[in-house]
DNA sequence: ATTAGCACTCGATTAAAATGAGTGCCAACA
DNA sequence: TGTTGGCACTCATTTTAATCGAGTGCTAAT
């Protein structure tokens, strides 16, 4: 059977009336809101052979249709372009945006958690933001003080100036010019490396350079290795969980038990950000099981990557029912990504401006 | 009317029988379930006399009766006592809990994510704690740092180890001399002070004494005040939000969405966990509307001050219904508190030991 | 003061009936 | 051959009624 521009057409209708009503949709419906003139019957029969290419299924005999995966996908993939155009359109929110990011710059973590809570409350759906993964970052600075007896404090600052640092114990104390010494070494021996990159071969040379202090360069190696580690470094800001409330499917019964312990226990859901990271850096749209995340099967994930400086890059995740409005997420997404790639120069400039 | 010791009697059987049951309790139960030996008509009578009183409270007419905030009040303050005892009993949880603290305690953050997180799991409610507020500690270290040409980090260590850190952007590059002047100046001026304690004379003596540098030293003394905050500042650390589910009256109708709304949106949960701070650093219980959050009337709140080395305070808060086991969270935060207390002894002792 | 007994209340459970949106299919029509 | 009106049928949802039973309050007897 054939997918004529007929039930394109129809499908569409289904599909669109879905997303706004969240009801099953029947033919009667359809006959009425398309401009088809079609009578219902008619609808009935194309619908018939919808369902039957699986593009759209009844949740019970005397249903309306709703849309399955499949005719979700189609929606996605085909249908949704048409609409980008008004992408311009919508100049306020943007604006919007702007006056809120430039303000809160400050500190990349706080404008992230603000970022998803702007985001979960402007879309109604549950939001996610994994913060720019430390580990593919060049090392930019790294600098080892003693602040006490018996502690030394060791501070990264990587591309894109996140800072990571942790408190080391020591057992002796050292005098200033041993710690200069030291820190030059570790300078010119990891600046320029992403974390990744500092392998066996420069920590064996390192360890040579580093005379008697071999014991403690081994150390802030392994403390290297192990604060910036991909795990720990996962941070993820999440908002807007409760908005998923706002969808029935999605919170009854044990379904927001479920669907929040996931959300909760974000390690599942950073995989999914993750891969979206590698598939593209466009948008991304996973619908039901496509995402791959038990307890999730009911809902869609539209993700995007940012970057917000050369190489400093994260994630956002917007997760909702299936029947979300894509088009609106996606719009909304691109924006924030442009917004978020030109925040620090946007930064400088609008301080020039004053 | 006289709460005599019967009274008592019954009232306990009463709330002990509901804690375990979650079901409102007849007269019946309790004619059986105490050594009394007393019928339940007069049970009953007791009853109408306890309900008058306002220790207890009928749901609807044909129910029993359940405890009332000033119920579970009169029990938590003077019937739950004699059961402290077995505080000692339960040494297995204490083993599991310092094998568990002594490996983790690399990073504070991870110490207290983790510990939400085994709190929630083993108590069944939801829990939220919050990390150690710097602006109460005092400054141990401060160190200004060129990274980039106008990039200069500034890193603060505070009691406790506590590290805080932020970026400034400059116009000059600063050479190694001027640096130096400045760090000893900084570390000369504000070291032993809390951050409560940097006040106005402080400032302007740094102001004049920092020569023609006096902008750069004005800009890091608002940074210091910022950065550290108390809103900033607040970061805390929740697990388990999704055990609310285990208690219908917490999770009926709207009241999920309303109850982890209100445990999302942090900030009046902090204003509880600080009162709770200051009033007393023993264990607290907030019975519905004690806890004065809108939200969450059908909660019971117990909190506890945790102090990991002199000065670094933060609270932990276990929230569930008020039905919750209020002897077993009390026992369990007495032990927690009591390991995080020694964490840090602890830890050295035990890698001496090895 | 205690208790057995009894009428009464009222939420919860179950059963049955009514409703109505929507379908599938068939026969008629253009 | 594609379209349509008509009709019987399905089935979740809503409505109504009936029943159940845990638990109470009150009273009269012990």
């Amino acid at each position: 059977m054939e997918l004529n521009e007929r039930k394109m057409k129809i499908l569409q209708a289904i599909i669109k009336n879905y997303l706004e009503t969240g009801e099953p949709v029947g033919s009667r419906t359809i006959s009425k809101y398309t401009d088809l003139n079609l009578s219902s019957a008619t609808i009935r029969n194309e619908m018939a052979d919808l369902e039957e290419m699986g593009y759209i299924l009844q949740p019970h005999t005397s249903a309306g249709r709703i849309p399955s995966d499949k005719g979700y996908r189609l929606y996605v993939d085909n249908m949704m372009l048409e609409k980008e155009e008004l992408l311009k359109n919508k100049e306020k929110e943007v604006d919007e945006m702007k006056e809120f990011l430039v303000e809160k710059v400050d500190r990349v973590e706080t404008l992230l958690q603000n970022m998803a809570k702007m985001l979960a409350s402007n879309t109604n759906y549950a939001t996610m933001i994994t913060a720019p993964q430390a580990h593919k970052n060049k090392l930019k600075f790294i600098q080892l003080s003693q602040v006490d007896k018996n502690k030394m404090l060791c501070v990264m600052v990587l591309e894109g100036n996140m800072v990571k640092n942790n408190i080391i114990d020591v057992e002796e104390e050292f005098d200033n010019e041993t710690l200069l010494k030291l820190n030059v070494l570790l300078n010119t021996s990891l600046n320029g490396l992403t974390l990744e990159e500092i392998n066996l071969s420069i920590i064996t040379k390192m360890n040579n350079q580093a005379g008697k202090h071999m014991e403690l360069v081994k150390r802030i190696l392994d403390m290297v290795a192990t604060v910036i580690s991909e795990e720990d470094d996962m941070e993820v800001y999440t908002s807007g969980a409760t908005n998923i409330f706002k969808y029935p499917e999605l919170s009854d019964g044990s379904n927001a038990s479920r669907l929040l312990g996931a959300l909760e226990e974000k390690s599942e859901l950073t995989h999914l950000l993750n891969r979206s990271n590698d598939e593209s850096n466009d948008i991304q749209v996973y619908i039901g099981e496509e995402t791959t995340v038990q307890n999730m099967n009911d809902c869609s994930v539209i993700t995007t990557t940012y970057e917000l400086e050369d190489g400093v890059r994260g994630t956002i995740g917007i997760i909702g029912p299936k029947r979300m409005d894509y088009e609106k997420v996606v719009k909304t997404l691109k924006n924030v990504k442009e917004q978020l790639g030109s925040v620090y120069s946007k930064k400088s400039i609008e301080q020039d401006d004053k």
